[in-house]
RNA sequence: GGUGAAGUAGCUCAGCCGGUUAGAGCACGGCACUCAUAAUGCCGGGGUCGAGGGUUCGAGUCCCUCCUUCACCA
């Protein structure tokens, strides 16, 4: 039996002044995942989160925009919530460094740094913008390089020759808020000591404490050691700020710097109020310790210099523990670039979702890729197709889809159990209390691509298995061998060997499941409940299901076009958004009718020549509707057709004849949704009313296409009723 | 410029303390299968492991130099 952890678990906290990126995405995939395995482990933890709500940046945004850095944040933070859910991230708690909380932990630290003897105070000459009254940050000051005389460069470094100085080096200096040329001016600022004995010994020991990835941890002892050694650390900023005020000292702030990590104990602070935990049994130093409580950030690569050293400092000398662990991660690039806002590589995680994308793929994607070092992780646009599904669709899933329909059909839906399936020979040879310890454990490590190949591997193993011992050619046999129907005894072993197997396959569905739970925690739910199971544990890895309830798709593939949607890329010109059957990447396409392709050649629509584009307007005039069959019967004296009943919301139901028979059984359908061209003039037919028709998609006669018609269907979430557009 | 990380099949990546013919998934070619919302299985082609040197009985794995890419430099 494993200890109990209690552990306070926080992701970075964005700034305030823009939406969450693809970035930030990923990093509380990261967190969400190990927190899940965690609990799933039994753990107690608490997933903290707040936005970073000062600094210039804000304050001058805002006063740009006309509204008070309040609304400007406020406004930033409501919409935090859709993200959050949507990509299923389960934050305990989410507050704001601007907040009674942090004011009041805030100045504490202060407060205890000043006793401590390790604040300092002494003046500082720095660039003043006459025009707006304020201190200039580096950034906000250009002029021209002092080395290679390139103008318009910033502050601190020239982007022309690289070279470094510091911004009274310009020549020509303005301010880039007012366009003034900055005076020198004095004022005095306070100091973190950290040049301090007491800090630098105890950061040495800090950073050599385990705690920190070995990249890291080499990172910050160079900071430490190297030739700059570290300096005193600027903690104050003059009025107009948008910050928290200095006790003591009017018209001095903190930097963003100072209050922003304390902000991961506001939030806390203000949860366990809420919640009635001790908050001082996770940040009090002997508390902590006593009740064995962790702390644990996870932050990208840029902030380690804050985490590693200045966070450590303050609390240490403050009076708070210290973090157990901050879990560095690299950046997300897309197809090997950077991710830029401003030259559109980036994806939109809001986009992401609007076009119906299911977040559990994203969510494995990065698991996938994820390991425990400081590297960057590249979404590639064709490998996340492909990954997702091939292991999701292709592998995981279609365990359960292909024993289901055997269970429930000859079985009631009741799996043999563990004996009669060892009894038949019939067992994997897989050790389920293993292969879990052993996931967990790569999940606790934050090593979630070992773990996923781990599992996927035991997946290919499954499938195998699958394949080996052949569940449709017992089925076959005994449903229509004549033999086997008159020996009773042999078709009864035949049955054994088909429950064997089926359950055999549902067992490792569900501990595949178990072992995913942590990144698919939708699917895992959707799962439990098809397994009748409660929510699943790592402690249930030794379990299985008695019996399984009717088995539904569980996730549909990532489309080629989900991806086109997703980068907006430069669509077709509005003259032409529905061209025909136009093939982009064909290897891509080659199974996957897309919409374009499919109403191209859906039986009654006469083919669009290839020559002719039609308009817009051509096109909305097609009124295209999600539908589901609710009935689906053959026709009595035809061959071809079958008589569909489609619920298209509201309206009564329409009744559709569809030249699908070679193609589909009729029970089926039933229940499946697919799409109607739901304003075609109702037509009178031999056997009754058509009122309209479904799309399907075929190959083009003697175009040496496959055979076979294949309906249309729209991923899950839409519903009956829906315009298609 | 300084520092760090990385460079392994077309793509995305595994390869632990150096040890038999370098692996996986995807893609590609072929075969099989048809239970599975075309999903699966088997077989195959494809890599001088960035380049060059060195250590060693033996190096993708250690050392040096160089090239390329990325990140960080408060």
């Amino acid at each position: 039996m494993k200890p109990h952890r209690r552990i306070f678990v926080t992701t970075a906290l964005p700034y305030a002044n823009g939406s969450f990126h693809i970035g930030h995405i990923m990093e509380y995939i990261q967190a969400d995942i190990w927190v899940r395995a965690m609990r799933m482990a039994g753990h107690e933890v608490h997933l903290i989160g707040a936005d970073d709500a000062h600094g210039a940046p804000i304050m001058l945004k805002a006063e740009a925009e006309g509204i008070t850095p309040e609304a400007l944040v406020a406004r930033i933070a409501a919409e935090r919530p859709r993200y959050l859910r949507g990509f299923h991230i389960a934050f305990d708690n989410w507050h704001s460094t601007h907040s009674p909380e942090n004011t009041e932990l805030s100045q504490g630290v202060y407060r205890r740094l000043k006793a401590a003897g390790l604040i300092d105070s002494k003046p500082v000459e720095q660039f003043f913008d006459p025009a707006k009254g304020m201190f200039l940050a580096d950034r906000y000051i250009k002029g021209t390089c002092p080395s290679c005389g390139a103008a318009d460069q910033y502050g601190d470094a020239c982007e022309q020759c690289s070279s470094v100085y510091a911004p009274t080096d310009l020549k020509n200096p303005y301010s880039t808020l007012t366009g003034a040329t900055p005076v020198l001016r004095t004022s005095d600022h306070f100091f973190f000591r950290l040049s301090d004995p007491r800090c630098l010994a105890f950061l040495r020991q800090w950073i050599d404490s385990g705690r920190l990835q070995p990249q890291v941890a080499n990172k910050a002892r160079e900071w430490l050691d190297g030739e700059q050694g570290l300096g005193d650390w600027d903690i104050s900023r003059d009025a107009p700020y948008f910050g928290i005020e200095i006790p003591d000292a009017p018209g001095k702030y903190f930097y963003v710097w100072l209050d922003a990590p304390v902000g991961y104990f506001a939030s806390l602070l203000q949860y366990c109020r809420r919640t009635g935990l001790a908050f001082e049994d996770f940040t009090d130093p002997s508390r902590a310790a006593a009740g064995g409580t962790e702390m644990v950030h996870f932050i990208g690569k840029d902030i380690i210099y804050f985490h590693t050293l200045f966070w450590p400092a303050m609390l240490e000398f403050s009076g708070y523990r210290v973090p157990d662990a901050i879990n560095v991660h690299g950046f997300i690039t897309v197809s090997g670039e950077k991710m830029s806002k401003s030259r559109g590589t980036g994806i939109s995680p809001l986009r992401y979702l609007d076009i119906g994308m299911n977040p559990e793929w994203l969510r494995y994607y990065i698991a996938a890729k994820l390991n425990a070092n400081v590297e960057d992780v590249d979404f590639n646009p064709d490998d996340f197709v492909a990954r997702v599904n091939a292991d999701l669709v292709g592998k995981y899933v279609n365990i359960a889809s292909r024993a289901a329909p055997f269970l429930t059909r000859l079985f009631g839906g009741r799996l043999a159990t563990p004996e009669a399936i060892a009894a038949a020979g019939l067992g994997l040879a897989v050790d389920p209390v293993a292969l879990a310890a052993q996931v967990e454990a790569d999940f606790e490590s934050r090593e979630f691509g070992r773990a996923i190949r781990t599992v996927m591997a035991h997946a290919d193993r499954v499938n195998q298995y699958v394949d080996q011992h052949k569940p449709w050619e017992i089925a076959r046999s005994i449903e229509r061998d004549p033999a086997l129907a008159a020996d009773p005894v042999a078709r009864q072993a035949a049955l054994d060997r088909l429950h064997a197997v089926c359950s055999e396959c549902v067992a490792a569905f569900h501990l595949i499941t178990l072992l995913l739970k942590p990144v698919l925690p939708a699917l895992a739910t959707a799962a439990e409940r098809f397994l009748q199971v409660s929510e699943l544990t790592w402690a249930d890895a030794a379990g299985r299901p008695q019996a399984i309830g009717e088995y539904s798709h569980l996730m549909t593939r990532v489309e080629a076009r989900h991806i086109d949607a997703l980068f907006d890329l430069p669509a077709a010109a509005p003259a032409e958004p529905v061209a025909p059957a136009q093939k982009k990447k064909p290897a891509m396409n080659d199974k996957t009718p897309t919409a374009a392709a499919a109403s191209a050649t859906a039986p009654a629509i006469a083919p669009a020549s290839d020559a002719a584009t039609i308009s817009i307007d051509d096109f909305t005039k097609v009124e295209l509707r999600v539908a589901r069959i609710v009935r689906a019967e053959a026709v009595e004296g035809a061959d071809k057709l079958l008589r569909l009943t489609l619920d298209i919301g509201a309206e009564a139901p329409r009744n559709v004849f569809a030249g699908i028979k070679s193609a589909y059984d009729p029970a089926q359908l039933e229940g499946r949704l697919t799409v109607m061209v739901a304003n075609l003039a109702p037509r009178k037919m031999k056997f009754g009313l058509s009122e309209g028709m479904v799309l399907a998609a075929s190959a083009e006669p003697g175009s040496g296409g496959p055979a076979g018609i294949f309906l249309l269907a729209p991923d899950s979430g839409a519903t009956p009723g829906m315009r298609i557009k």
